[in-house]
Parts: C-alpha cells; sequence; structure tokens
DNA sequence: GTCTATAAACAGATAGAC
DNA sequence: GTCTATCTGTTTATAGAC
C-alpha cells in the first residue's frame, strides 16, 4: 500500500472512507448521513457520489479496506509462529500452544489496544447482523481462514480432530472472550471502572484471557 | 404480568413493542421507519405516538420491557442455586462450582434457544455501542447485579476475592463465549453448517462452554 | 475534482373525522 | 382508540458552474 498524500483525490477519498467507518461503526449506517461524513472529512457532500457511486458504495469500500487491513495484520501474526517444529509429539504440542498464546496476544493487542482494534469489529457487526452483503466478503477473506488455522493449532495442542464439531465450537468458546471484551466495552469499562482501554488495560486483559485459554489447552480429558 | 388480550389497546401496544424489538434490533433505530413497524405490527402509523408519544418513546418502553423480563430470567436461575449450604470449605466450594454451571446452562438456554434470547441481546447491542439513555437502565438493572453476583459465587468456588480486578475480570472472560455465540452466531452458523440455533445446538455450545468454565475453575494457581 | 443549488423521495409528528 | 390526510423538515442523489 502506498502512502496516501495529505491533499488532493486520495487523501478526500481515504479521509471519507476514515470517516465513514467511525461514524457507521458508532450511529450506524442509516443513522448517519452524507452530509455528516462529509463534514467530519472535511470534504463535499456530493465527494461521496463522486469517488464511490453512492452512500452503499463507500460502505463497500470500508469493508473492503478492513478485509485488507486485517488480512495484513493476521497474517502476520500467524507467519511468526504457526510453522511447528519437526520432532516427537510433546514438543510439536509445547510449540502449538505456545503458537495459539502468542497469536490469542496479538489480537487481544491489535483488538483493544489500537485505533482500528476498536473500530473494525463495531462496523463488522452491524453489517453481520445487517446481513449485508459487505459481511460475505469479510467472513470468507478474514474470519474463516482465521478460524481454520486456530483449529489446526487447537488439534496440534490437544490431539483432537481439527475440523471436529467440538474442536471448531472449542475455538470460537476460546476466542469468545476477546471479541466479548471489545464488543461489550461500555458494559466492562463501566463495572472496572476505567475510562477506556489503553495499553495498561489490555495487558490486563490478554492476561485473563491467557490464563482460562491455558486452563482449557491442559484440562484433562473427560466425557462430560 | 396479566395475559395480554387478543385485541384491544393493550394488544396493540404490545404488538408494536414486539415488532420494535425485532426490527430495531436486526436493523438499527434509524434504519427502521414508524410505518415498517406499525405495519408489521398491522397497526396505524398513528398508534405509535398515540401509545409512546414518539418513536423514542417506544424505544424506551422496548427497554423496559427487556429489563423487566431479564429481571425475572434471571433471578429465577439464581434463585435455584445461589443460596450455599453451610459446612466446611470443600463442601460449598463444590455448592459454588455446580451453582456456576447451572447458572451458565440456563443462560445458554435463553440465550440461544428461545425466541427471546435471539431478539434481546441484538437490540442491547445497538443501545450500547448508541450509548442511548436506555443502555443506563439495562446496565444497572440487569448487567452489573448478575456480574456481581457471578463474581460473589467465583470467589467462593475459587477462594480468591470476589470483587477484586481479576475475578472481575475472569468472569467477563467466562460469560464471553456465551454472548459471543449469540452476537457472533450469523458467523459461528456459517462455520459450523447450521441454518441456526435449535435445543441441539444449543446443548452443544452449553457442553462447550461449560467445559470451558470448568477448566478453568480448576486451573491450579500460578503467578504468570 | 470540487463546489453550490436543487430535485424528488421519505421521514416523524400531528390535526381532526369517526 | 383508530383512522386518513397533511405539515414540516431532512434525506440521498444529481445537474451544472468553475
Amino acid at each position: 500500500m502506498p502512502d496516501e498524500p495529505v491533499t488532493g483525490p486520495e487523501a478526500t477519498r481515504q479521509s471519507l472512507i476514515e470517516s465513514g467507518l467511525r461514524l457507521f461503526g458508532s450511529k450506524g449506517f442509516s443513522a448517519t448521513s452524507t452530509r455528516e461524513i462529509a463534514g467530519e472529512a472535511k470534504a463535499n457532500v456530493a465527494s461521496i457520489a463522486y469517488h464511490f457511486g453512492s452512500k452503499d458504495g463507500l460502505r463497500k469500500a470500508i469493508a473492503d479496506t478492513i478485509a485488507a487491513t486485517m488480512r495484513g495484520v493476521i497474517d502476520g501474526a500467524f507467519a511468526e509462529r504457526f510453522v511447528l517444529p519437526e520432532g516427537d509429539a510433546p514438543t510439536r504440542r509445547e510449540a502449538a500452544k505456545a503458537a495459539i498464546a502468542t497469536v490469542i496476544d496479538r489480537m487481544a493487542r491489535f483488538l483493544l489496544a489500537s485505533p482500528m482494534g476498536a473500530l473494525f469489529p463495531r462496523f463488522i457487526l452491524r453489517e453481520m447482523t445487517e446481513q449485508s452483503a459487505a459481511f460475505d466478503a469479510l467472513y470468507g477473506g478474514v474470519f474463516e481462514p482465521v478460524h481454520k488455522k486456530l483449529c489446526a493449532l487447537f488439534a496440534e495442542a490437544t490431539g483432537v480432530e481439527a475440523e471436529s464439531e467440538e474442536t471448531r465450537l472449542t475455538v470460537f468458546a476460546l476466542i469468545g472472550p476477546l471479541l466479548y471484551f471489545r464488543i461489550g466495552a461500555p458494559a466492562v469499562q463501566r463495572r472496572m471502572g476505567w475510562t477506556g482501554y489503553g495499553p495498561a488495560e489490555a495487558r490486563k486483559i490478554s492476561t485473563t484471557v491467557s490464563r482460562l485459554v491455558a486452563a482449557r489447552l491442559d484440562q484433562k480429558d473427560k466425557t462430560s
């Protein structure tokens, strides 16, 4: 991705996407007027129709931006650890556990302590509940590949089958807390007496979730 | 609550609340027109202004209905198990663990397998991200009391301090998966190849989450 | 490419008959 | 209480000057 110029048509485009991401995510698509977006982006109302064809075109452009950015972040996190060492089963198992811990920690830091981490899930959530076309692209391009990779790691770490129903559900249960801390942030922060998530809060949450994940990975098998 | 009549002003009122709950939750407040609500409720457009004063008045009435209903459901779940037996520490600890398991299971069945369980969180989530006044009532009336009770049970079950920062965060992490299975249902269902949540799916999810919670409750203490 | 001005549709709220 | 008809404001999209 080339650096964006600080002025010119591409800067207007980027500015509209950023404002739209923030406003659509916090107020909702219909609740946000194009005048408001243009105002916050310091652009003209007509520029939305010019650059994206329509208000809905802007929505699609935002979804594409999210998909591209998240693929970059996640591929980076996996590349760091996803190649498991050759060797005996216990060695591979411990490596897989460490890899899961790394990915969870990277996801926690992105979701809780980066600016985009706060904006992306809110936008995605709205697209998901509205069953919009933008969500299909996000699911296939980001969500499913990540979940499959985590299932493979979980299988390595515990010896179960990667694509079994139980494994897929368990992986959802393991990433659930992380996403909930982001999605339910207003409730969490009120209960914790926090005014927002900073690096310190992100670290505490990451530690809490890591302990939970570790407990499940170390759980003795039982047919409950 | 008296049974609603099938006709008359109270039936119109209830019908408008139900349609508003469904439409506000799925499309968002601003995206839903009063004409659409009235149409689905088989009522007249002007009846919204008559019964609730305004579109925003209907929003508040829905929030009140949710708060009252959820208080009933949750108080019932806690009443069943919340009184811990007198006795030695191990006995109380096991009772507390059983109580947590019961509450988690009741919450899972309500969230995943009841009609309201699908509608309430969607509406609440929108009110939360829009920082509306309706959310304040839901937080104070439902969310915080439930979280505090779970913290107290967790403290009994593990011996930690109930209101410590770590305990509060851990309880969020434990209920996170449950809420995520509901909030992220479209993504979960697509990955699982399910067309929706029925009793069988709710049971599988409840089992998965229960195993995770049990793993954390049985975790050996370590200073990680 | 960016702007102003405007068109055409739609929103929520209300007045008044019944 | 419920209806029809209408008022008033706002929305998105577009036409055309620059």
